[in-house]
DNA sequence: AAGTGGTCTAGACCACAAC
DNA sequence: TTGTGGTCTAGACCACTTA
């Protein structure tokens, strides 16, 4: 773990601990320095850190304090650096509908940038939180990059399994709109047909710069963002 | 502008003018610190600028690549360090279908921490883009905060007059799901009733922390985000 | 082993806010 | 005017990739 990342998790809990309300001010930079003996440097890089992710607010000339942010209930779009639902992993538990290896249909080829002839593996998850449907998910992984699946993956986290068989996972588009349920899809997230759900695509590249995963996920959670 | 944007931007502008493809690789990062004749910090700070903008991605111990995306079609969710919608805000036109000042109704009152004693300015505005609606916009600001307003503002942006009068926005609050438009909205937005679109809620701050600005905004565009 | 990105430091200097 | 956050530099040292 990074020095600044540490800094930064000290911090955040030392705010979540004494439970501090929103626009309590926070020792100077000079003596949060000293606090965590880092460089000036090194300290803004951890309160950026935490400035980002909603926990505190710096004012130039005035001070840092503390961001509270008013709904606690929903879920974070984005967590810090991880992909999406980052923190989640561990409380999200996958119901497996379908798992195969097929050649790449036309729009997932296109996608990602491979022919139809190519083999693809064809993952369809529930993905379930709190005992409750939580998204339902469609993914497609290029063979020829991640290799032989064993089929027990699909319940567990992929990317995970992918990084223990050493592949380097680098970054992803995102793409979202809005849509309409079908009925298949709201049957399995437990929903009336016609329900209005949030449709999230996801382009996923190796740290190479080549593509190798492709998904369409369908939620009806509410979400949460921050910008400064 | 900071060294580091400008950097960036020079960086960003040679990419697009020479029209470099996905996975092209760019100088060292010696090399971009002499030519763009500044310390390996800010080069790494421009660098990350670029990166948090898809713009390049860096592989440690390999180089640094030129980023491209598939889809361009789509808006951008958050625009770099600007708002929502920080750069569209030229092409947007806004048609103000309601602007007055109200007590704050419950709901409002409650997102904006004030009582619902205190007045606010409620503004409905159609966002227009290429002559075509785009957003469906309903804002409320406290006055208290934000003083007398001209109802002339309403059809430009009302943050830049804000800022105009010395006001400090500071961050944001946003959160989205997705809903059924009823008919007022949908025919609003000249879609079909029942249509799925896009609900933001933001609340903004000013830079001491205070709320000033609640607002609501159904659309249906299809958005664009980016993570590493 | 050589090359490339990434982190951290110490200190100079700048910009804004509060008094 | 003083205090506070913010940017930039130069250089040491670390981590990863490639061959």
């Amino acid at each position: 773990m990074l020095k600044h990342q540490a800094i930064a998790a000290k911090l955040k809990n030392y705010i979540e601990e004494h439970d501090l309300p929103h626009g309590a001010k926070l020792p100077n930079l000079t003596t949060l320095m000293e606090l965590y003996g880092t460089s000036k440097n090194t300290m803004m890089q951890a309160l950026k850190n935490l400035e980002n992710s909603h926990v505190v607010y710096q004012v130039q000339g005035s001070g840092i304090f503390v961001r509270r942010r008013q709904r606690e209930a929903y879920t974070p779009l984005f967590q810090n650096t991880a992909g999406f639902f980052g923190n989640f992993h561990e409380h999200i538990k996958h119901q497996v509908l379908a798992f195969e290896k097929i050649l790449a249909p036309p729009d997932v080829a296109q996608n990602l940038k491979v022919t139809s002839k190519d083999s693809v593996y064809r993952i369809l998850r529930l993905q379930i939180l709190d005992g409750a449907p939580f998204c339902l998910e469609e993914s497609f992984y290029v063979v020829a990059l991640v290799g032989e699946l064993p089929k027990s993956v699909a319940s567990t986290s992929i990317f995970s399994y992918l990084r223990q068989q050493g592949l380097k996972i680098g970054f992803s588009d995102k793409y979202f709109d809005s849509v309409l349920l079908d009925e298949k899809q709201a049957k399995a997230l437990e929903l009336p047909p016609n329900s209005p759900a949030l449709r999230l695509e996801d382009i996923y590249y190796l740290n190479d710069g080549q593509i190798f995963d492709y998904s369409r996920t369908y939620c009806q959670a509410k979400f949460f963002a921050q910008s400064n």
